[in-house]
DNA sequence: CGTGCATTTGAGCGGGGTCAAGATTGGTGG
DNA sequence: CCACCAATCTTGACCCCGCTCAAATGCACG
């Protein structure tokens, strides 16, 4: 389960919310000196919540917000003509969804909860605003975007020169250091996404990661049952990882 | 052939050179009024010549600057631990390279010349503050950096659903679009990379990037002696290349 | 407690990788 | 200007990882 974060119906006007956010050392406030962060609390909409598998903005939607995960989770992924999906990441307490969008009119994919899901929402205008009146927010935008090029790429790296054991090694590091980020457990959690959801992410069919975790289980790296996950051994992992370097 | 772009040398101090620079609706000037060109002008150094093969940066060189192609291209990669090669993007003219890196101390990643080719240098420190006073270069940088995301996912999407000649068309395509919008032939261009190169970046073998090549000529889509390409049935390829969006 | 979806497991096949030769090309020096 | 060599590109033969098809099992939720 997602970090039990204490959710504020937005009826009732609270003021501090990012400044006693767990998240905010991850998220935008970061770069934010304590007497600004009211100014981006301003143009904040916090904690909307999305049940599982809700849009929270699709392709079609007029792009106007970039979206931070409260907890839950939200994967967004691209829905080409012939409807085929591609799932272009999955996003944690803490990380900002849509900075792929800001060229664009309408979203540039889908973004949708995993989970129950808590989201603030940051309306890019205000946003932009801000950014100029504020070089330390600026520089911190530019860093997560350049991160987010930078997952991009290595996501390609992945596809294109590891196996399947390589991939689902990777993909469970990066899970499980962004985990600990949060403070939680980095060697036993929950899935947030299906199987399903993995094999297309990381361009396998189904059975493909099926039969992996099974291989994994058997070589005493994983136990895994059903979205329940503990690592057994972190080291052997990053083995078989190789050079694919965790993505954090 | 690269543009034929007269190049000034940097010794003359050449002021208006941004404003006669054919690629100025490309590159960063694009959302820049008339009268505060010069402004931007004044932070970029201009014209500097690499070789083919030669290092523009690489993934241990302190990242201080972004670069616009201004004539001739570029690719990056990343280099692994284990000393493989992963190219993450090729960079045509009028287009910035170094947004992945605006994050890191170092450089992300290592770009080289693929050819002759002149850069411009933009100074990050000098970038952000003048971004900071200036909203419309801002949004452009932020366009820009969402192209480059988006850019990441069109890749990981070709790398994890499409075959050999899915992924081959689909880069040709893109080729052609990028030779199209500098007022160059769409249908006959001389690739700037080798094979390898190619290979590399679609995740494929070189044997089967010549080996698609090949089978592209016997059906009468392409005509191609080494990096002389001719696009014969631009819509053939298109129905080749498919739902892979192409990227421009 | 049954219905529908997610996950697992098995069997067989094919796209593209690997290995190994050739064929071209281009750069260099005589 | 041409001969030579190295690098690039092409072509062929073979094989393996992961996809497809098919079916069984498990699990969640009404």
């Amino acid at each position: 389960m997602a970090q039990p974060i204490r959710l504020h119906r937005t009826s009732s006007p609270l003021k501090a919310s990012c400044h006693q956010c767990s998240l905010s050392n991850l998220c935008l406030p970061l770069a934010v000196e304590e007497n600004e962060l009211d100014r981006l609390e301003d143009i904040v909409q916090q904690g909307r919540i999305f049940n599982r598998g809700e849009h929270i903005f699709d392709q079609s939607t007029p792009f106007r917000a970039c979206f931070a995960v409260r907890s839950g989770s939200v994967k967004t992924s691209i829905i080409t003509e012939s409807g085929e999906e591609q799932i272009t990441g999955f996003f944690m307490p803490g990380e900002l969804v849509g900075l792929d969008s800001m060229s664009h009119e309408t979203y540039a994919c889908t973004a949708r909860a995993l989970e129950r899901t808590s989201i603030c929402e940051f309306p890019v205008d205000k946003l932009e605003e801000l950014t100029g009146k504020m070089p330390e927010l600026q520089h911190h935008m530019y860093h997560l975007m350049s991160q987010e090029i930078q997952n991009g790429h290595q996501l390609a790296m992945l596809l294109s020169k590891n196996t399947a054991e390589e991939r689902i090694a990777a993909l469970l590091l990066s899970l499980s250091s962004r985990f600990e980020r949060r403070r939680m457990s980095g060697t036993h959690f929950s899935l947030p996404m299906a199987r399903s959801d993995i094999a297309n992410f990381l361009g396998l069919a189904v059975e493909t990661v099926s039969r992996v975790f099974t291989r994994f289980q058997n070589q005493g790296l994983i136990k895994a049952r059903g979205r329940d996950v503990e690592l057994l051994d972190v080291d052997a992992l990053q083995l078989v990882a190789r050079d694919s370097t965790r993505q954090d």
